[in-house]
DNA sequence: AAACGGATTGGCT
DNA sequence: GCCAATCCGTTTC
């Protein structure tokens, strides 16, 4: 069954950063679904996170779609090539989000193998959150669209995951945030 | 109007 | 595992 609103307006970040863990992703455009189970995740703080866009609760123009309620999306342009994709918690005016990092895929496998201009996948094919996003052909235009929509939804289909399958290491490419680039924020199947 | 700099990737060792 | 190419949206002047 589709995530409902409650499920991204939660507070705790870090929480809902461990529990996509397994969770479905599913995107719909120009009529063609592709979907995957989560296999990894980074949780950005809010304000007080040093990694995070909108440390000292700093809103521009970009980080004001993490100040958006729980549950739309955020999506930016790194390094001018890669979008990231990420997904927004908590409340209005609290900027938190959780980075999708690596997905498993279930569905819609060859038109994702298009995208990547892949003939087939390799184990390097899922991981990496630039990846990600060209698999499920997102990219700005998903910016602050809703996780409620139909055009791109997150499904629980019940694939239970043990809780010690579940390895937490410090985030990548973040060493710039200082103390904070040690928290344990980052989730992964092992 | 211009400088900045990065939540990466892929190629090479 | 390490390194550097890359380039445009964001931010600031």
């Amino acid at each position: 069954m589709k995530l409902n609103r409650t499920y991204y307006t939660k507070d705790n970040v870090i929480e809902i950063a461990k529990d996509l863990i397994g969770k479905v992703i599913y995107t719909q455009k120009n009529n063609k679904i592709t979907a995957g189970i989560i296999t990894e995740t980074e949780a950005y703080n809010g304000i007080i996170d040093k990694a995070c866009h909108a440390y000292n609760n700093k809103r521009t123009k970009r980080t004001e779609t993490m100040y958006l309620e729980g549950g739309v999306c955020y999506v930016y342009l790194c390094y001018g090539i890669h979008h990231l994709f990420n997904i927004v918690t908590s409340q209005e005016n609290d900027p938190k989000a959780v980075l999708i990092r690596g997905i498993q895929p279930i569905e819609g496998i060859s038109i994702m193998l298009e995208r990547r201009k892949k003939n087939k996948f390799t184990n390097k094919c899922n991981n990496g959150p630039g990846k990600i996003a060209v698999s499920l052909g997102i990219d700005t235009e998903f910016n602050r669209t809703s996780l409620l929509s139909n055009k791109i939804w997150i499904e629980d289909k019940g694939h239970l995951i043990n809780k010690s399958d579940i390895l937490v290491t410090k985030r990548v490419g973040i060493d710039y945030a200082e103390e904070d680039a040690l928290l344990p924020y980052r989730f992964l199947l092992k």
